[in-house]
RNA sequence: GUGGGCGUAGCUCAGCUGGUAGAGCUCUGGAUUGUGGCUCCAGCGGUCGUGGGUUCAAGUCCCAUCGCUCACCCCA
């Protein structure tokens, strides 16, 4: 039995690769539109990274995490996602001086996360995060969303949609819960088994809950906007207003809730068509308290990630492999021994002169040769056989016009420099 | 962790109520001595996921197991 890849992991294969590369590129290209700059963070962490900022209670500390005990005993993690790594790079190079420094900060890379696969969902998957240091600005909020929304739109992603909703902070958010509590309390009995659990473990959830007498219990139910403090109320108003003046389309969701411990105030999601059943391509929030609760000083943040094999999902074949950039420019052709040995003296010189070259190494049928030629695409084929081996010839075969026309094996430097049309 | 679907050639798949394995694509050779795209002919390629059971006979039926996949939980 071949020995497969783990569950839940994939090769990335070199057709698919250029998808790949087209989405990291724009990445780049537009985070620098905004000036953010790229961060390359560790795969892996000591394991108090994750617990202490995305929460000790959440599903992915609890049971999603790969941890281990490396040799020397620590124990580490492979990151389970971005934002906690961030802040750790960002307090322990003291990134936050001078004081009121903002630090918008970027980073693309693979995730782990032990759950069952499925559509859009792997264990080792890739983010592309964004995050925001030093301002609480709702002017930022909106920017840092304009930024997400530009680059989606920019790769291509199908009918990106954003989903607005603020948590409210420390202050507020605690009533909030209090009051739903209460309310679930005397409707347990109509809630499905599902949210009868979760009403026990994160009675948040249960607001977004799919089933229709579980949304028809909770339609009565408080929501979070009646329960915000009075900053937070302005908070949220003043980024509403931002993205208007932005004109960026969301729509506002007050039953939107977060996996993560560590959001506060606003949260976010889009959405895209194409996918499976999970369609939320990317999130993201507000987390002021967490950079001072991981020891560093009190400098509110805000970031996202997107998923990549969900948002390359999403694109599809729309923006596809239009261009044949694998193409060679030149196919050499060649047949006997002594041309061979000429056949890779020609194409290294074509190569040092900046072209792209395909140079068989099995002596096969010439039909053979120029059949692979054809396929690969190139413009030229340069045939070399016997007979101009010896006359120190070369013939240039234009594939697309299929006239051909013999060169001194001189004039390599030439036709790399100006293919003959 | 729970449930559904699927495992047959390198790839995509067919294979009926059990009778000893097929097609297309790819690849190799030929029709066409050293010239590609189209066509035609031939060939290479399979422990039918694995193990057990029923049977004269199992790709087909039964059980187990592994893998893939979709969905639930949760998340990007």
């Amino acid at each position: 039995m071949v020995i497969k890849a783990v569950k839940g992991v994939k090769d990335i294969l070199p057709k698919d690769i250029g998808k790949w590369r087209r989405v990291e590129d724009s990445a780049r290209e537009v985070f620098g539109r905004y000036d953010y700059r790229e961060i390359v963070l560790p795969i892996f962490e000591k394991s108090e990274v994750f617990v202490k900022s995305v929460g000790e209670t959440t599903d992915i500390v609890q049971k999603e995490m790969y941890s281990f005990l490396d040799k020397g005993g620590d124990a580490l993690t492979l990151r389970p996602e971005g934002t906690a790594s961030c802040v750790r790079a960002y307090i322990e190079h003291s990134m936050y001086h001078p004081k009121g420094t903002v630090t918008p900060l970027f980073y693309i890379g693979p995730m782990f996360r032990r759950e069952r696969p499925q559509a859009g969902r792997f264990r080792q998957f890739h983010q592309i995060g964004a995050e925001l240091f030093g301002t609480d600005d709702p002017a930022a909020d909106a920017e840092v969303m304009h930024l997400l929304m530009t680059f989606l739109k920019t790769v291509g992603a199908r009918k990106p949609k954003l989903l607005l909703n603020s948590l409210g902070d420390d202050k507020c958010r605690p009533a909030f819960r209090q009051s739903l509590v209460d309310f679930l309390a005397n409707r347990k009995e109509s809630l499905c088994p599902l949210c009868k659990e979760r009403y026990e473990t994160n009675p948040l959830r249960v607001l977004d809950c799919k089933s229709e007498t579980c949304a028809e219990t909770v339609r009565s139910a408080p929501t979070i906007d009646s329960f915000w403090c009075d900053d937070c109320a302005d908070h949220f108003q003043k980024v509403r207003k931002a993205l208007y003046g932005l004109n960026i389309e969301y729509e506002i969701n007050h039953r939107m809730v977060r996996g993560l411990d560590y959001y506060s105030r606003t949260v976010f999601e889009v959405t895209a068509s194409g996918l499976g059943a999970k369609d939320a391509v990317a999130a993201g929030g507000r987390y002021d308290a967490l950079v001072k609760k991981s020891g560093g000083p009190d400098v509110p943040a805000i970031g996202w990630a997107v998923g990549m094999e969900r948002l390359i999902e999403s694109i599809g074949d729309s923006a596809g492999e239009k261009t044949n950039d694998t193409a060679p420019d030149i196919c050499i052709v060649h047949l006997g021994e002594r041309a061979h040995g000429e056949a890779f003296r020609v194409a290294g010189l074509l190569r040092e002169q900046g072209r792209k070259v395909l140079c068989p190494y099995r002596q096969t049928s010439m039909k053979k040769q120029m059949g692979r030629a054809d396929k690969s695409g190139a413009k030229l084929a340069v045939i070399i056989g016997e007979e101009e081996f010896n006359k120190k010839t070369m013939l240039v075969k234009n594939l697309s016009t299929s006239t051909q026309k013999e060169h001194p094996i001189g004039d390599i430097r030439k036709i790399a420099a100006e293919p003959p049309a």
